[in-house]
RNA sequence: GGACGCUUAGCUCAGUUGGGAGAGCAUCGCCCUUACAAGGCGAGGGGCACUGGUUCAAGUCCAGUAGCGUCCACCA
């Protein structure tokens, strides 16, 4: 292997041998063993590119995925992307326009056909990027939202429900996004607080006898006016109640209602309502049943309603030239500074219009019942279960969905209109003909509207097994094992989901739902275009230089002026560019984040050192693979002698796995990465490596000895690779490759890692007696190391060592450590004093009850060592003062239970005694 | 207005039924010891936001305060 672990030369071509020897197909619905395991991903969108939040919500179901593939489950990692009707059609209207055409030019079918050209062209920019995070979904199952089976299935659902009475077409007021000339739903609608003005006018009595001061934030509205309202109790205007006013501008008459929904605090306690413009005038137009007359044309321009003047204005001119107006009429009062919630569309940032027209809802409250029940039952659990409340507090208040959308792009809805306005729904023209008995002479035009993307996105767990055929991948994926996704779809997709899979199977779409936290930059901000902190996944794993980084982060932005910003901040912060840290870095790096926490802040500095952890990995197999590959590891018998550090690699190897696979259990990948990374580094390569070489290079040892530690370094290395594979397939399927043949694992000649069994406890080498053994060789190491580190002493400088107060326990430890601690802590010679036998001056390290003493002839300074012991016992005499104060505690005594009693006790004893040991060096070296 | 979350070492974060404060990075020493300087060995560093309560015992449970943040609803 070579020296210098390097990603970019193992990756690709691990990933193309998995893919092409069809590793990650699931064993399919009929397998005949193991149990099913599915992980839904959640259908990116084809547009998208890869960035932080995929990678690391991918890293984590491909490490779910792989974990339970290797547990022998039937595993299947379900994947697609989602047509994303508004976003798709942006960016091909977009490239339309930069020829100078709109998709109007080329018509509806011409325009989709460009649009399938694009996809079938551009469209797997995300799905490549997977590949080079190492996702192992099964690709020959990969589906997209837009695929002939799985429009199928939409049709179906949207004629069922029809049939249900759940699906109904209504006129209303909708958000409408003047830009798009679509209506989209209350969730594609961001609220964002603007500063603003409220404008305070005067609406004259039509008799002339008084007036009325109304305060509003969007003057052009009055055009639509069509009452002023006032609170019921309000005694400044129970005269006007019933009274009539004159528009200003327009000179409609418009009576002045009482309703309890006007705040007489608010402004001046008078409002004026728009029905057709404003949800809560609408609803209170429809209470005092009010005209309601719509002054927009699609684009928010003032239509045929609005005086001749304004007509063809756009809604924010006119906002201008009516308050131009008023001001020249005298009816202005005033204009106060005022914060108001703007609307926006997400996709556009346009400025939402309430605007009346008519669509298609889902009547949400009979679907909404059965799946709020499958998550108060815990049939369906959320993880953590806090986010249970986010979704209880929005589905016991949810609304009907409008799902039509005026859009050119995604599922057309099956609809069909006689010219005298009669709807009929069927899932065919044939169909509907047919059941309505429609003779061919009757002219029959299918809806315009396409659906909401996520009312097909909703379907996804049943759509992608092959609903509404009855396929055997229904019964076995369906309920898939858990859905992985952030808090933001919680809303738009996950309780879409659990209603419709609900209603149409019966059953729920997944049992568990893991709401991963959201990736941040380092200080806490949203990562985004505009703030230029967006990072790469890509780039992280091979790297990008500090000018492709600028240039990546400045071009193409929505608000240029900020690049010169953006470019100082990106040279601030990586003035070297992007180091390659490669995928397994990066994925362990995100499993290594994904703790409780709600949010992340990525941190660089944990993918250098999660890079350093790969390099360590790397450097420890060679060292493996140096002493075994030429020699016998007892494969194919021989007699095996383990030492100590064997057998004790093996036992803590046992209890890494407990406590990897319940951190998995509860989806702490923070602490399985942890507990693995601790393995690895702080056991296997600090100590147990370096326990080995006493072995391998003594010449005393057996061959049998030396057989059995390279049986235990090759095996142990063998089954920690696989133990580290979900996290990071990469490097542990190269170095697996030279490993595997030299352990004693049996396995096909040629097969991967990624199909191997995972590890499995072995209760016959969990040994707590071997545990407490090397314990107390540690800290007989350390101890020495401490004196050595503390005084100067040069590492290779070989030391006596002389042992007091030695009780059987130790002698025997040592006897079977001896060895090690030779080694280890480089000492020339080991001698055990007799009770009450003269040491010379020393200094001394404690382990338990013995005394290890270093003599300091020549060695060590007086000084030196006098400080070492009193700062030693400096923290020796806080412990025994907190322990005593405790303990003599009359309430502690009398109330705690008696084994933490006994506990405190034995901590005291133990800090006493060492005191003493320590004030007894500290008078022996003092009186020299 | 409603709901939720966060505040622990210089930085980014763990701390699961209350029982001697942890990791990584950064910092400071010493070391090119033939797996690894992307490294080894050793060391320093914390009023656990604040106030009060429960308890023999609180980072952990309860109440409140402050600061930061997210989501939902919304007063024209």
């Amino acid at each position: 292997m070579d020296k210098t672990y390097e990603p970019q030369s193992i990756e690709q071509q691990c990933y193309q041998r998995w893919e092409s020897e069809g590793l990650f197909k699931a064993k399919g619905a009929d397998a005949p063993t193991g149990n099913p395991y599915c992980i839904l991903l959640p259908p990116p969108n084809v547009t998208g590119s890869l960035h932080m939040g995929h990678g690391f919500q991918q890293t984590i179901m491909d490490v779910l995925t792989r974990y339970h593939r290797m547990k022998g489950d039937n595993t299947l990692w379900q994947v697609g992307t989602d047509h994303a009707g508004i976003a798709t059609q942006m960016v091909v209207e977009r490239q339309l326009n930069a020829q100078g055409k709109t998709r109007h030019d080329l018509g509806r079918e011409a325009f989709i056909d460009k649009i399938w050209e694009w996809k079938e062209h551009s469209g797997g920019t995300i799905t490549s990027q997977m590949r080079r995070l190492g996702t192992s979904p099964d690709w020959d199952r990969e589906v997209f939202t837009m695929d002939e089976n799985l429009s199928k299935a939409v049709t179906e659902v949207f004629v069922k429900l029809h049939e249900d009475g759940l699906i109904y077409r209504g006129k209303r007021l909708v958000n409408w996004d003047p830009v798009l000339h679509t209506a989209v739903s209350d969730l594609e609608v961001l609220n964002e607080e603007e500063a603003g003005h409220m404008w305070h006018m005067r609406y004259p009595l039509a008799d002339g006898s008084d007036s009325i001061v109304v305060a509003t934030t969007r003057p052009e509205t009055m055009l639509g006016d069509t009452a002023v309202a006032v609170h019921p109790d309000d005694e400044r205007y129970q005269h006007l109640i019933g009274k009539e006013i004159k528009l200003p501008v327009t000179g409609r008459l418009i009576p002045i209602i009482a309703d309890d929904y006007v705040d007489p605090e608010f402004g001046t306690g008078c409002v004026k309502i728009t029905p057709a413009h404003d949800f809560n005038d609408y609803d209170m137009g429809k209470r005092h049943n009010l005209p309601m007359i719509n002054i927009f044309t699609p684009d928010a321009k003032l239509n045929d309603e609005a005086p001749e003047a304004y007509q063809g204005m756009d809604r924010f001119d006119a906002r201008k030239a009516i308050v131009a107006q008023l001001e020249q009429d005298g009816v202005l009062v005033k204009i106060d500074d005022h914060k108001l919630k703007v609307p926006r569309g997400d996709r556009t940032g346009a400025v939402i219009e309430p605007y009346l027209t008519d669509q298609w809802y889902v009547a949400i409250d009979e679907l909404a019942k059965p799946a709020i029940e499958a998550v108060e039952s815990g049939e369906i659990r959320f993880v953590p279960e806090n986010w249970s409340k986010t979704y209880f507090q929005w589905m016991n208040n949810i609304q009907d969905w409008c799902i039509s959308r005026q859009l050119w792009w995604g599922h057309r809805i099956p609809a069909w209109y006689d010219n005298n306005g009669n709807v009929y729904v069927g899932r065919t023209e044939e169909e509907v003909r047919a059941k309505h008995s429609l003779t061919a002479d009757v002219e029959l035009k299918q809806d315009e509207d396409v659906l909401d993307t996520w009312f097909s996105s909703a379907l996804w767990p049943f759509a992608t097994m092959g609903w509404p055929e009855k396929t055997p991948e229904l019964e076995t994926f369906v309920p898939s094992s858990v859905l992985v996704t952030g808090f933001d779809i919680i809303f738009f997709w996950v309780a879409r989901m659990i209603m419709m899979t609900k209603r149409f199977t019966g059953k729920i779409p997944f049992k568990d739902i893991y709401i991963t936290g959201l990736i941040r930059d380092e200080s806490g901000d949203k990562m985004s275009k505009s703030k230029g902190n967006v990072l790469d996944p890509i780039d992280l794993i091979d790297g990008i230089d500090l000018e492709s980084l600028v240039a990546k982060r400045t071009t193409g932005m929505m608000q240029p002026q900020l690049a010169a910003k953006i470019e100082k901040r990106t040279r601030k912060q990586f003035p070297e560019g992007i180091h390659a840290y490669g995928t397994d870095a990066l994925r362990f790096t995100f499993a290594a984040m994904a703790s409780t926490s709600r949010d992340i802040n990525f941190d660089m500095g944990r993918v250098e050192g999660y890079r350093n952890f790969c390099n360590k990995i790397w450097n420890a197999s060679r060292f493996v693979l140096m002493n075994t590959e030429t020699e016998d590891t007892g494969r194919d018998g021989g007699e095996l002698v383990l030492s100590l550090a064997d057998k004790w690699i093996w036992a803590q190897f046992q209890q890494t796995l407990v406590e990897f696979e319940k951190a998995i259990s509860e989806y702490r990948f923070d602490i399985a990465a942890q507990t693995v990374y601790e393995f690895t580094w702080n056991q296997f390569c600090d100590w147990y490596l370096e326990l080995t070489k006493p072995v391998l290079n003594n010449d005393d040892a057996t061959e049998a000895e030396k057989r059995g530690t390279r049986h235990t370094l090759i095996n142990v290395l063998e089954s920690l690779l696989r133990l580290l594979h979900p996290l990071m397939p990469f490097i542990t399927e190269t170095i697996w490759d030279r490993v595997a043949p030299l352990s004693t694992l049996e396995f096909k000649a040629g097969d991967s890692i990624m199909v191997q069994p995972f590890p499995t406890v072995d209760a016959a080498k969990q040994d707590e007696q071997v545990l407490s053994d090397i314990e107390w060789v540690k800290r007989f190491i350390v101890g020495i190391r401490n004196i050595r580190g503390e005084m100067d002493i040069a590492p290779s400088k070989p030391l006596p060592a002389l042992l007091r107060n030695v009780s059987s326990e130790d002698e025997r430890r040592l006897s079977i450590s001896r060895t090690f601690i030779d080694r280890l802590a480089r000492l020339e010679s080991i001698t055990v004093l007799k009770q009450g036998e003269e040491a010379p001056a020393s200094a001394a390290a404690v382990v338990g009850e013995m005394e290890i003493l270093i003599p300091m002839a020549g060695l060590i300074d007086k000084e030196a060592e006098l400080a070492r012991i009193a700062k030693a016992m400096g923290k020796l005499e806080q412990e025994v003062a907190r322990f005593k104060g405790k303990l003599s505690n009359e309430k502690f005594v009398s109330n705690a239970p008696e084994a933490v009693i006994e506990k405190e006790k034995a901590k005291l004893a133990d800090s006493e005694s060492q005191l003493a040991k320590l004030k007894a060096q500290q008078e022996t070296i003092a009186a020299l």
